[in-house]
RNA sequence: CGGGGUGUAGCUCAGUAUGGUUAGAGUACCUGGUUUGGGACCAGGGGGCCGAAGGUUCGAGUCCUUUCACCCCGACCA
């Protein structure tokens, strides 16, 4: 992509309405811009990002046996009916009519609607396990959405559910998805922790979240320092009264304090902050008895599913990774969810050399499939290098006076160091960094 | 859902107390010139139903009523 062509639109200022890191960075760095509370629109740098982090969690979904569907945004309100959680799930469903007067629900979760596309398709034991996922818009209408696509309304979530013939097939599939997850959480470059939960109002038994440290999530855990291990403080301390105290503390002083027990693998403890990115149940059969969901056994008797379900907040995961990783610049994507992974920036764009050598360049890498863009605007250096940390591209390579010398330089983001490599060796020095 | 706050140019905001020229600044944008390694400078220019509706008044961005939207704290959710 050249910058002269894209729709990027960065800027300065910090918008009014925006107080997390991911928020502003996102929204100055031409990512996202905000359609209504908790409505947000995706410009082309945050779809590139959304559609890399989903790609990744698609493919390993994939080679882990599970099936992708797409099931439709807009469900029947009876379908709710059923269940029960047209009530109980009450003004967090948006309902909306059709030119008939019937009753329609904006997706918010698809356990129904899943059981409903499997029920009578898979009716015999040797049909099962199934694992079939989808990566779709939901929406819930929450009371107060906030902190940019971290609590939106309308959000892209992959949710996944998994039908078995036995609770211990079940249960296989739950520590099999854990892995996964790890999997997909650590391929995005991710510092996260796996905390045991409480399994909320979906319910079931088994309940894992899965959280991406950082200060200003919403979340407070307890974490080991050698494993990838955590729990939710509700899980650790009995009483009410001692939840509270914690709740109450500021995230500075959880630092401080000191916990005595130590990890099950020996390290020690500390609380941290952490947003919830992934969560995995254990359903059993609530949702197959509720919709009379059966097969049968290998004796011939009918018998309800034992289920499981796996979500991922794929756009929260967008602002996730910015959370966790931003300094006073902007944004600093890691090397898998970056939307460009190297920028190639002309200092200044009258100096034919240096357009000669950027055009080469660009095009080399681009043949590499490298994901590459090209700064050929009409503006000044500094201009330009502020525009590249806002954005975050991981590298940022600069022809510009050095090239008397015959050198270029590589701009680190993270580091934000500057390395001269001779412009005979760029190309094989960039192809190595990536 | 309780409490608080804000709506004026694409964006960030003055102006509203005490009604009165043609509603301002910065930034962004356009033109020309200068500049060219850290969001440059000079000159000129375009851009506003002052959130919406109703009212008071000779006159409303400013006062009154209603309403909508958005933000923050909390509860809820996860």
């Amino acid at each position: 992509m050249r910058r002269s062509r894209s729709f990027i639109p960065t800027t300065k200022e910090i918008p009014s309405d925006a107080t997390l890191p991911s928020h502003q960075f996102l929204v100055r760095g031409g990512f996202i811009n905000q359609q209504g509370a908790g409505l947000y629109n995706f410009m082309p740098l945050g779809k590139i990002v959304l559609e890399k982090i989903r790609r990744i969690v698609k493919e390993e979904l994939d080679k882990a046996g599970c099936n992708e569907v797409q099931l439709s945004f807009i469900t029947p309100l009876s379908l709710w009916d059923r269940s029960g959680r047209a009530d109980t799930m009450g003004k967090e469903m948006l309902r909306i009519k059709d030119r008939h007067q019937n009753e329609f629900v904006l997706s918010p979760t698809n356990e129904e609607a899943m059981v409903e596309l499997v029920k009578n398709r898979a009716t015999s034991y040797k049909d099962l396990p199934l694992n079939l996922y989808q990566i779709n818009t939901k929406f819930r209408d929450e009371a107060r959405p906030r902190y940019g696509l971290l609590r939106g309304r309308e959000f892209l979530m992959k949710d996944a559910y998994s039908f078995h013939a036995s609770k211990e097939d079940m249960v296989r599939e739950f520590d099999m998805m854990e892995s996964t997850y790890k999997k997909i959480f650590t391929r995005l470059g991710l510092d996260f922790r796996v905390v045991q939960a409480d399994s909320g109002a979906i319910g079931g038994d088994g309940s894992k979240e899965f959280h991406v440290l950082a200060d200003s999530g919403e979340d407070t855990i307890v974490v080991c320092d050698s494993c990838e291990y955590g729990a939710n403080i509700e899980t650790i301390f009995e009483t009410d009264e001692e939840i509270d105290a914690l709740n109450e503390k500021s995230y500075e002083e959880l630092q401080t304090k000191k916990i005595d027990e130590k990890c099950s693998c020996g390290g020690e403890l500390s609380f941290k902050k952490g947003i919830e990115v992934g969560h995995i149940f254990q359903l059993g059969d609530t949702y197959s008895s509720a919709l009379d969901a059966k097969f049968n056994d290998e004796n011939g008797k009918p018998k309800a599913y034992e289920m499981a379900t796996f979500g991922i907040g794929i756009s929260r995961l967008v602002a996730s990774v910015i959370e966790q990783n931003h300094d006073e610049s902007g944004c600093i994507w890691t090397k898998s969810t970056a939307p460009y992974m190297v920028n190639i920036m002309i200092s200044d764009i009258k100096k034919e050399a240096q357009v000669e050598l950027a055009e080469e360049l660009y095009s080399k890498l681009q043949d590499s499939n490298v994901e590459v863009i090209l700064d050929d605007r009409k503006e000044r250096f500094g201009f330009k290098m502020k525009d590249a940390e806002l954005i975050g591209f991981p590298y940022t390579v600069i022809i510009g006076k050095e090239l008397a010398n015959g050198n270029v330089q590589i701009f680190d983001r993270k580091t934000k160091e500057k390395i001269s490599v001779s412009v005979d060796d760029i190309y094989s020095k960039m192809m190595e960094l990536i």
